[in-house]
DNA sequence: TGCCAGGCCCTCTTTAGGGCCTT
């Protein structure tokens, strides 16, 4: 919770680093002990890096996750699914990812402008917290902010990176560990 | 033809270049 709003940790997992024609493949959520967690087969073919940083392939079969198959929705269900998973929380809610200004707000943005379901989406999210940014202002003496060695430094712990669900529950934990004042969240939060 | 992010930030800067962070 940052106030009045509550905070809930998401994470993206997409076909590439292009934000402005990658594609989604799984959304993942964390608010306290509740989880959120679609896939959906992306369009676009995913980028060499994003095929060995996520293990995710695609083939005529569908969607497959360091070889196995794995269950999709249609990209609208998994939008809609996600509003209604934040529409359960007490409003407004801020969605908080790592790099979020300049990852998985344009991209979710632009996908949900597509999908029709912007003003949907803003009806219930508030705004985005980038916890990159905030991070670099909590500690200014770190050599690395990747939400990895941000894990090991704080948490001390190592973790399934790039599977959406874990560091989603992972900025969770980092967050809760860093306790961040409401002007400090307040200075990294975008609007939606 | 072949390749393909991008924008902020820092500094050995500003007539620029490289690193970072996300997949």
């Amino acid at each position: 919770m940052s106030g009045d709003k509550t905070i809930v940790f998401f994470d993206l997992e997409t076909t590439g680093l292009d934000t402005a024609i990658c594609d989604i493949i799984q959304v993942s959520a964390v608010c306290g002990d509740r989880v959120f967690n679609v896939y959906t087969l992306p369009r676009c073919p995913l980028t060499e890096s994003a095929m060995a940083v996520t293990g995710f392939t695609v083939n005529n079969a569908g969607l497959f996750l360091r070889g196995r198959p794995v269950g999709t929705i249609p990209l609208i269900d998994a939008l809609t699914s996600f509003i209604d998973f934040l529409s359960s929380f007490r409003q407004p809610v801020l969605l908080a990812a790592h790099n979020a200004r300049r990852f998985d707000m344009p991209v979710i943005t632009r996908v949900l402008r597509k999908c029709s379901l912007r003003h949907q989406f803003q009806q219930v999210v508030h705004g985005f917290v980038d916890t990159f940014i905030l991070s670099k202002q909590l500690f200014t003496d770190l050599r690395s902010y990747s939400q990895e060695n941000l894990v090991r430094h704080f948490l001390g712990m190592t973790y399934d990176a790039h599977n959406a669900v874990e560091d989603a529950r992972m900025l969770q934990e980092l967050y809760n560990a860093w306790s961040p004042s409401r002007w400090h969240v307040s200075g990294v939060t975008f609007k939606a």
